[in-house]
DNA sequence: TGTATATAGTTTGAAATCAAACCATAACAG
DNA sequence: CTGTTATGGTTTGATTTCAAACTATATACA
């Protein structure tokens, strides 16, 4: 014990990329998480700061295609608690690209609708998604409906 | 305009499943996000409340598969930034499950080790995220290896 | 009808996260 | 050496999120 630490400092992988992974390497859920991260990272840059967010985009577009979706039915398809989904969709009333209409049939529900300048917006986010996905399709090619089809089957398996 | 609203309420769709989702469906980015959301989501209630969340099992995993990891190191790993790293060592620690000594060599770096308890924690947690995964792999079946390939090449071409 | 139960949405509180500012130490340049 | 620049870690502030409690409506049933 000549040196105060028995050992070298440890063997702490002096480059990021020699770190071991142990069986993370091939768990589906870590590998999952990476690349969901990667690939909000990228597209999260991608807009810029202003309309960012990709709950956002998805939101409106799902609003865009189910006018009238309430706030529940929102949840359920962005997988997203209703109680995130109170602020987001406030949010949105307040920059004036949706609207919040009281149902009449059931008078708990809010529907929801795109206004014209939620539409104008849509459209903007739509082009800039879009380049980010053909990014994803240009990595996996011709993999893509296999690829979709995994992720699907996963997601409706565990639901 | 004899009816105050001008639409039948709107075509919401009555059931959840009949939601339209137009360009995401065949979106990567947001089918990631849903098939990573059902992975957690299944997994969080998996190991039940104590010692959930995936960060914490893969930030043990690293500092178990190599010992004297530095913050910044463990930060890249996981994709985390590493002002997100800070409170989660510091929670470690303070569970006893970790051990942060400064490194000799660099009196900025903070070098992880596992405590013996630490160890024993992650043994039990790696046996749920097996059990997890096997789940996955059920879903997946022998189309894993593919499935392992592409997560990893939207991680390494979007990185 | 009236009571119990379920559902839509909001509120509140806790956790995770990122980004930017900051401090300390290290590496580098002259 | 000494000043400049880069790097590891912490702090702070803003955002997103979930979960649980709460309000209000609606539905079921007795």
């Amino acid at each position: 014990m000549s040196k105060t630490k028995g050992q070298p400092e440890a063997s702490p992988s002096e480059e990021e990329g020699k770190i071991r992974l142990g069986p993370l390497e091939n768990f589906i859920g870590f590998n999952l998480r990476l690349a969901q991260d990667a690939s909000f990272q990228t597209y999260a840059q991608h807009v810029g700061k202003p309309h960012l967010r990709p709950g956002r985009f998805a939101a409106m577009m799902l609003i865009h295609q189910n006018p009238g979706l309430t706030q529940m039915e929102l949840s359920r398809a962005i997988a997203r608690d209703k109680s995130s989904v109170t602020p987001l969709v406030q949010t949105l009333q307040r920059e004036g690209l949706i609207t919040r209409t009281p149902s009449e049939i059931d008078r708990r529900r809010v529907t929801l609708r795109l206004t014209d300048a939620g539409e104008e917006v849509l459209k903007s986010l739509l082009a800039h998604a879009e380049e980010h996905d053909r990014k994803l399709d240009a990595i996996v090619g011709d993999r893509k409906a296999e690829l979709l089809e995994l992720l699907k089957d996963i997601v409706k398996h565990l639901t």
